[in-house]
DNA sequence: GTTAGCATGTAAGGAGTTACATGATTTT
DNA sequence: AAAATCATGTAACTCCTTACATGCTAAC
């Protein structure tokens, strides 16, 4: 019963894809990864997590155990962590699967506003035909959404004050700046290129590598003396 | 108890600020003088308007009179339930106060995402200096998540993928602009000038002059077959 | 004479937050 | 030794949505 989270749920699975972490880690990843878009608290992650075990999606992982029985601590201040976590969730294959399923299923709430970031957020685990049709669907969704805007600007126009009519007018302008933006991104898709920032004021010193494929990343996590939401 | 909406309250009272309305108008306003911002749908405006009337904010007008051709059809159930009653919500003087200090309190909720939309478009019932307040929070706020941003962008550069860059580069762009279009409007206000008059032909790029604080029109409202949300 | 739009509501529930409660480990 | 941060959780609540239920009135 309950916890049919939609955006937390895909987005915890996605993380977990790339790598087993435990809440407190995931939450910071959440926040920071996808956090423009998105704040989540323990509140929300911890349950959520909690049921997608009882699904069979993750597996917890007790490694803070072993308080009796121990013959060695090398690993200590080895290699990557320094830090115990308390639980591990994994990915199952089972879970896996069903991510896999949620990103290739482009159902109309793929486009939708908060939805569509976090999916853009894992594309690097996608093919590109699911891209395109998210990135259409998106831009639809916002074209429909500019010609409501432009018509019930044009109705109302005398009635509404100053303040309205700009607070209006800078919607509008988000509105076709992001559909600029997609505009470019498919064009990039469809000629198959990869991705670079085009007209950014500071080009990120990155050779993008493969678009279409593996984000295979794993280093230590440093420190990180990240940040909580403000 | 219950029904303490935060932006609907705000807004449904604004909006009766100025002009008596019943419930579906007011929800059709509600979704397209504000609606780039938030939608709302029958199921919370009904509830919230009804507790604004127990609050003493509202009041009830039950629209009876009918003056239909057939003069002994319509008093069937006068007083109560005439026709299907079309109920005409007006402000209170007591709901007056309350949105009065609602609009004068510029605490930090203030510019949060959708409670500055939602201001913003109150605006011209504000002062000068509380408009100052709002728009400079905003921005520092927007300044803030800008820093943070650039933090963690510098920190984990390399872990992510090129979408997860890309999704993060625009949205820090899309702040940066909103920024810039708040800096334009502080100094607008600053400066005090009113570009405009408004009387004129066509001014084609619309500046928010100073509105002073009145939007007084209200003339015939026009049968508008508007929109709903999609 | 039936669709389409106007008009008002309610019950159930989804998706999250806040505030609380607790304790371990590191840093100062 | 105190403070900060890491780490996990729960209960109560908020604010809004969906789906349902109803009925009037204009237009095609």
């Amino acid at each position: 019963m309950s916890r049919r989270s939609g955006i937390l749920e895909f987005a915890v699975l996605g993380l977990l894809r790339e790598s087993p972490m435990h809440g407190y880690e995931l939450r910071k990843r959440l926040n920071t990864s996808l956090g423009v878009f998105r704040a989540f608290s323990y509140g929300s992650l911890y349950p959520c997590l909690k049921t997608l075990v009882e699904r069979g999606w993750l597996t917890e992982e007790h490694e803070t155990a072993a308080p009796s029985q121990e013959g060695e601590r090398q690993d200590r201040q080895a290699s990557l962590t320094g830090r115990r976590a308390k639980i591990v969730y994994k990915l199952t294959a089972a879970g896996k699967e069903h991510f896999e399923e949620l990103l290739s299923h482009t159902g109309p709430d793929a486009w939708e506003d908060e939805h569509f970031g976090v999916r853009f957020a894992f594309f690097g685990q996608t093919s590109r035909d699911v891209r395109m049709r998210v990135l259409e669907g998106r831009r639809s969704r916002l074209e429909e959404r500019l010609a409501k805007m432009r018509a019930s600007l044009a109705r109302t126009r005398e009635r509404l004050d100053d303040y309205t009519l700009e607070l209006q007018r800078h919607g509008m302008e988000s509105v076709e700046r992001e559909v600029r933006w997609l505009t470019e991104l498919i064009e990039t898709e469809r000629t198959g290129r990869d991705l670079e920032a085009g007209d950014d004021a500071v080009p990120p010193p990155r050779r993008p590598g493969d678009a279409g494929g593996r984000p295979r990343h794993r280093g230590g996590t440093p420190p990180d003396p990240s940040d909580d939401t403000a």
